[in-house]
DNA sequence: TATTGTTATACTCTATAACTATA
DNA sequence: TATAGTTATAGAGTATAACAATA
């Protein structure tokens, strides 16, 4: 399921809200999918070529939790697109290179990640298009910045 | 994780309507937790106070799976705020019907709801408020109606 | 034969726990 | 002691498969 259905709400944001995210992400999905990537492939590449990153700081900025990372970077390595090296100034993390393969992927990758969402943007009158934006970011700045927490799942330890 | 972060994108229509959306939803998590509900436990209250619904009727308009509205349903029956009653025109179908808990509760969550609307969009300047709804309902109506189905799960017949 | 609702459970996703190597 | 990365797996969420009752 994706969403909750409007009521006698004056405005169902919430709807509204998950229901263009869940499209948009399944568009772009698809549209990646096309050449192989994930989001988070994607999203990893594309950071990893602005500068030197591990892997620690990649998950940082893909909001990713470090062990999703680990399954993200095999991926990519598993496709050629990049490699794990050993960092110079601590021997205990691992500089993301991108190959050349994976550099020609990102930059077509990142023509499709404008392509899904220019064509959602000028799908709006040009009135609308400008101010949706500043209103989004707005909001992802201010009033719905940070997440309410869910209340933490105690798990048992592993077996053996 | 959450969403994918910006990169050299024209604007990361993404990560601003997948990061609303999830900052937004768990506001309203905690808020109707507050109460004992959650979102689809409201959604199912409102709608089946509207009119006589059976399961399916509700899990449409929730866009719920049936199996998981059984689920939703042993929720609301345990709490004493809904009851399975059998159709008088179709022995398969049971209506969800409201207990007068249920109804008092629901016209709560309905306040809850409103105001964590309210308080998202009255955190913006005048002039966005209206066009940032219009434009998400335009998108959500057009653009953005259905999603990309993603490559249906074949599964394996159960055990036994 | 098709549909409503149910149970059982397969599968995906995510993140905790535990561990190794290093700081 | 704390951190980077890894492995194994627990747990939540969701939806398929199968079934009983009925249309």
């Amino acid at each position: 399921m994706t969403a909750m259905a409007p009521a006698r709400t004056c405005t169902d944001l919430s709807f509204l809200l998950d229901h263009t995210s869940h499209v948009l992400r399944s568009r772009m999905a698809a549209a990646l999918a096309e050449i192989g990537l994930t989001a988070r492939m994607h999203c990893v590449l594309v950071h990893a070529l602005e500068e030197e990153r591990t892997q620690i700081q990649l998950a940082e900025i893909g909001d990713m939790d470090k062990t999703t990372m680990v399954v993200t970077v095999d991926a990519l390595e598993k496709e050629g697109l990049a490699e794990r090296r050993p960092s110079s100034t601590d021997r205990r993390a691992r500089i993301i290179a991108v190959t050349e393969k994976g550099a020609e992927v990102a930059e077509r990758s990142q023509v499709i990640v404008d392509r899904v969402h220019r064509d959602a943007i000028d799908s709006l009158p040009d009135d609308e298009r400008e101010v949706l934006v500043r209103a989004l970011t707005r909001l992802s700045r201010e009033h719905l910045g940070t997440p309410v927490e869910a209340p933490q799942v105690v798990r048992r330890a592993r077996q053996k």
